[in-house]
DNA sequence: ACTTTATTGAAAATGATTACCATTATGGGA
DNA sequence: TCCCATAATGGTAATCATTTTCAATAAAGT
């Protein structure tokens, strides 16, 4: 029995290998893997599973609020399980704009997830605006990258 | 004399009819356009400028730094002026999941601007990166799409 | 087990962005 | 001011991620 069974049957989705796999790989993997990334791992587990219920089942958990769906500006989106069974798990990225290495930090300031709150709720007044999440992103050169600049 | 012609110059680009106009585009409207509603804008000025050469442009522009691209996770790309002759410009995004509609706040609480120097200097130091610029977005439903949820 | 209906997978369609390449036009030098 | 090397352009075709279509398959309540 897997956490999130009952979010499922919650939803009225049904529960089915191809997803059971794709959250298995997701859980086991979470590093912002890009649909194709998914795909193959998937496919090295149950290699019937076709790369468009790959990006169905993506979208379903995206919509479920299971998944994150980031946009680092490579083309591709890349999909990180937003929580475990616990608590969400929020965390910010750094990017390689050269040879497109990301990172993801958990690890803020006390003060940041702080002023998140309090700027979300500003936010959320001034602009009548339900924020649901946010991303943020640093981008810039990775310790390999930065000595051969340019 | 425009005050970005010396950027070109200093870089030994020319200074063409369709980049003017681009930039002329991208100024009259600081709004997160994307490629083809700047095709479109400048298509009206001036008809013979094609879409190959916005994107070449656009991308030229990205990487001078007069221009920042953005992912809002529609599948196209957004771009704005990165600052004017005065000063940088930065700013945040509320993006609507429903309706897509994209708010540009510049008017950050004291702290927030602060607090990113912090962050940055952190994790330059902690990442070993070198952090050039970083984006923010907030997620959620806007006044209109708020009422009429999901 | 049976049936309803959500789910799936393969192939084709889409939509944004990029690569090619012959043509044109900028800008430094004569 | 005119010339020329070559950067820049624009149309078309190609690419690549993601969606749509639709007939076949498989959950899950009875």
């Amino acid at each position: 029995q897997k956490w999130w069974y009952g979010e499922f049957r919650g939803c009225g989705y049904r529960i089915t290998v191809p997803r059971q796999i794709i959250l298995q790989v997701l859980d086991e993997s979470k590093e912002h893997l890009s649909a194709e990334d998914i795909y193959l791992k998937v496919h090295n587990i149950y290699s019937a599973i076709g790369l468009t219920t790959v990006y169905r089942t993506l979208d379903l958990l995206v919509n479920m609020g299971l998944v994150f769906r980031f946009d680092f500006g490579d083309g591709r989106a890349r999909y990180e399980l937003s929580h475990g069974p616990k608590e969400p798990i929020n965390h910010h990225h750094l990017i390689c704009t050269k040879c497109g290495r990301i990172i993801n930090y958990t690890d803020f300031i006390e003060e940041e997830s702080e002023l998140f709150r309090k700027t979300e709720k500003e936010l959320s007044k001034k602009y009548n605006f339900k924020i649901k999440n946010h991303t943020v992103q640093f981008y810039g050169l990775c310790s390999k990258c930065s000595g051969k600049e340019k």
